[in-house]
DNA sequence: CCTACCGATCGGTAGG
DNA sequence: CCTACCGATCGGTAGG
């Protein structure tokens, strides 16, 4: 690739950046390009030689996350782990994800719904094939006697919402070191589902 | 109250539901008071006939359902059960909350951030009096020897973002009862924190 | 990459 | 409760 074009793109990439970062401060509908071109320190018309819209910026930070969530799924089918090192693994790369790209994954969590049709469709199409599939390794991971009705669909929601509301924590003073918030979710969210009391028939 | 300001007074009401709604659904600031208007049979202009202007109706919509939180927790201090009995009702509490009266806990949690100050600072600061609270609840129920630092900060992040999560329960084709959602939830939750793996030390 | 500008839409007001 | 309208701001374009 030419130097122009290998510069252009670079310039994309952080005006990209920087939308992640106002549309998870203020949200997408309230951010707008003026807000965003001051920022970078171009005017607003300039932001459009290098891309195409607004909202074409939320769909490329969208799915970019999530196809990275997608492939991490898709890694762990691989793997002959047994079901509960799988689904602690789900736990430490979604807390990850909440750590390192904290911009980025709060706007696909959050900001979603502002996405456009067809985009929008393709992201729930894409939701619904995830959530679904972790559903199975947890159901798999509880064995077949499971006593309550719907509790692998109800772990899967808590740890994808566990993880999700790290948000206030990372907002915060964070006295609790990233490891230790790491640790701390499994150590919950696991004890949950190989508790005896509630799950008598789990695999260990 | 004579029956004009009684009748002016519900329309009141009847335009916040509405607000409220649709304030879930698109969020804050990508609703319209023209959308509002439609929804309701009026043009634009009349709604300021029985609202003072759209930031007020978010601002009611947001204390009035974290004073009802707020006296929810105080209401607990007063009972004489024990700690985990008192998770359990939080839980409770909070699942229920999200059940009937899903849009205004959902504006709450989600749109806070539109406030406008004084009134975001007042927010956060009734959020910080509660969550400490619930937090120091949470602590007393782990007894003294918690094995793991700032866990107790983690389960009530924990609580707090799973009832948060059910959101996607609501909105999907809810396959779960809600009576049974809300049994599992406090059945992950609190086996978690009760789990002798994890808490050797927990007083029940 | 900027100046200049477009049509559309926003929250809200005046006046009846 | 409506018609008519305000200034401000929005995403985006033309032309250089």
């Amino acid at each position: 690739m030419p130097l122009a074009k290998r510069k252009k793109s670079a310039k994309k990439e952080l005006i990209i950046k920087k939308a992640s970062a106002m549309f998870r401060e203020k949200g997408y509908p309230a951010t707008s390009m003026r807000d965003l071109a001051e920022e970078i320190g171009l005017e607003a018309a300039s932001l459009y030689n290098h891309i195409q819209s607004k909202s074409e910026m939320l769909q490329e930070i969208i799915f970019r996350t999530a196809d990275e969530c997608l492939q991490h799924l898709e890694s762990l089918d691989e793997e002959d782990t047994n079901c509960v090192a799988k689904i602690e693994s789900l736990i430490r790369f979604h807390v990850r994800m909440m750590l390192n790209r904290f911009d980025d994954y709060y706007v696909m969590t959050n900001e979603w719904i502002h996405l456009k049709e067809p985009h929008l469709s393709h992201f729930t199409g894409k939701r619904r094939y995830y959530v679904q599939k972790m559903e199975s390794i947890i159901e798999a991971g509880l064995g077949n006697k499971t006593t309550n009705p719907g509790m692998s669909y109800t772990a899967m929601l808590t740890i994808l919402a566990a993880v999700r509301g790290l948000e206030f924590w990372h907002r915060s003073a964070k006295k609790i070191a990233p490891g230790t918030m790491e640790d701390n979710m499994v150590a919950l969210l696991i004890s949950g589902l190989t508790d005896d009391k509630v799950f008598p028939s789990l695999k260990k």
